[in-house]
DNA sequence: CGACCGGTTGACTTTAATCAATTTGCGTGG
DNA sequence: CCACGCAAATTGATTAAAGTCAACCGGTCG
């Protein structure tokens, strides 16, 4: 990998792998080029912070590669994950005075990270991003109304099952290949226990009675602590209702 | 018919209560003569349905008065809502192809109903009113992400704690008398029962269980079904954590 | 090798759901 | 105006689900 200055003077966005996902989708070459100007490429390793609860919103990203966690605490110290970003999505909040979540990366991830000052102004004389950065927010709030059906209405086992469901599409391999609905997939959970708890607003405990019940079941397989392979995804969907 | 001739005619926008709150606010008075020709009022009586979920999303509309309720279906009938819309807020979805939650009055309501064709094209000729809308619903997500918190990781009483301060501030009469934090304060709930349940997660059973509690506690009084008063907001919001 | 961390398993407790009566409040019609 | 019927809400008894507390695996790393 190049250094961050060449990462500059070049124009990364052109060969930027979300380039025709994310946000900037839309805009035109010289466009991209003046984006390009004010955003910049980092690098986060696994368990890395970037966005801070509570903090000033001074940065807003967009994710690369890798997958992001979005979270808020209870005052008695209890974590609920409030989201995860995957690539092409979108971190922080523009047009606002304070994240309203901590960010963190639970793989190795790259993000291209703007100023937020920046970001807005170049957000203010571009509606094709701008347009851009609504649907995107507008896709994220109909996904996390759907959450909140998740953690209000489901139990232990509907839960777990949609979120295999869920993350397998996500963590899918960038080939897209069409495979039938009964082969076995196997894909590598990008949280540990804990986390997957947290999302679920459930305890580590009854996520782990639920991996092996589902095993026992024959539903899934646990290849390794963070792998899973989906064996029957049919009686998964029923299961996730 | 003929009385919506008439409000289209005249332009309803600049008397409307919500001109200065809802997206259309930082539009100019030409624009918002153009928003007026596409745009009508309609009245709602309580429990009338103006959107339903997975249709095609034909209408978009800003709440102007009442209290409506977003919503969606477990596939075992269950209900969970998703969200209360107050004045100014935005319902529907638009850039979308189908309606992603059902929406019923809760009380006599009006709303300003706009076809989402119209709407979107207006949108995107208008990056003001699209600024609007995005930064709406950034705060919407913001929202969504807060009771998604409560619905994860709340127990029984910090779940109705949470709705009675919410909605005091929410229903709070727009004279917006800053009275003292210790004064009991009264107010009509919008919602009934079941659905106060059906937007915290529960069931009925607990959260009736949860008001009389509360009551016996000298935390509310329940004037009638309908009406709450808060008579000590400080002990509540310590139960909301 | 032993300590440690993440995960699993078991025993028990707590919370809220469920099932089943009542009770309350309210509108309707005699 | 009162009696009736109905829906909403409350209350009680019981059950089921998930949380809690604690012990124990099993890789991994120093």
């Amino acid at each position: 990998m190049d250094a961050t200055l060449s990462e500059r003077s070049s124009n990364f966005c052109q060969a930027c792998a979300i380039r025709n996902r994310a946000i900037c989708a839309d805009l035109a070459n010289d466009e991209i080029d003046l984006l390009n100007a004010i955003g910049r490429r980092r690098k986060l390793e696994a368990g890395e912070q970037i966005l801070w609860e509570g903090d000033d919103a001074v940065l807003v990203a967009n994710v690369i590669e890798g997958v992001m966690k979005l979270s808020t605490q209870t005052s008695d110290g209890k974590e609920q994950i409030l989201g995860l970003a995957y690539p092409s999505d979108f971190l922080g909040r523009p047009f606002g005075q304070t994240t309203p979540y901590g960010v963190e990366a639970l793989t190795d991830a790259h993000v291209c990270v703007f100023q937020r000052s920046d970001f807005d102004r170049f957000a203010r004389e571009h509606p094709r991003l701008e347009h851009k950065l609504l649907e995107r927010t507008l896709m994220e709030l109909d996904r996390t109304r759907r959450w909140m059906l998740l953690l209000g209405r489901m139990n232990a086992e509907q839960k777990l099952a949609s979120f295999l469901l869920e993350t397998a599409d996500r963590m899918a391999p960038a080939d897209c290949s069409f495979l039938g609905d009964d082969v076995p997939i196997t894909f590598t959970l990008p949280l540990a226990r804990q986390q997957i708890a947290d999302v679920l607003g459930l305890t580590i405990e009854t996520v782990s009675r639920q991996f092996t019940r589902m095993k026992k079941e024959g539903l899934i397989d646990l290849p390794s602590r963070r792998e899973v392979t989906l064996l029957d995804r049919g009686a998964l969907e029923d299961r996730a209702v």
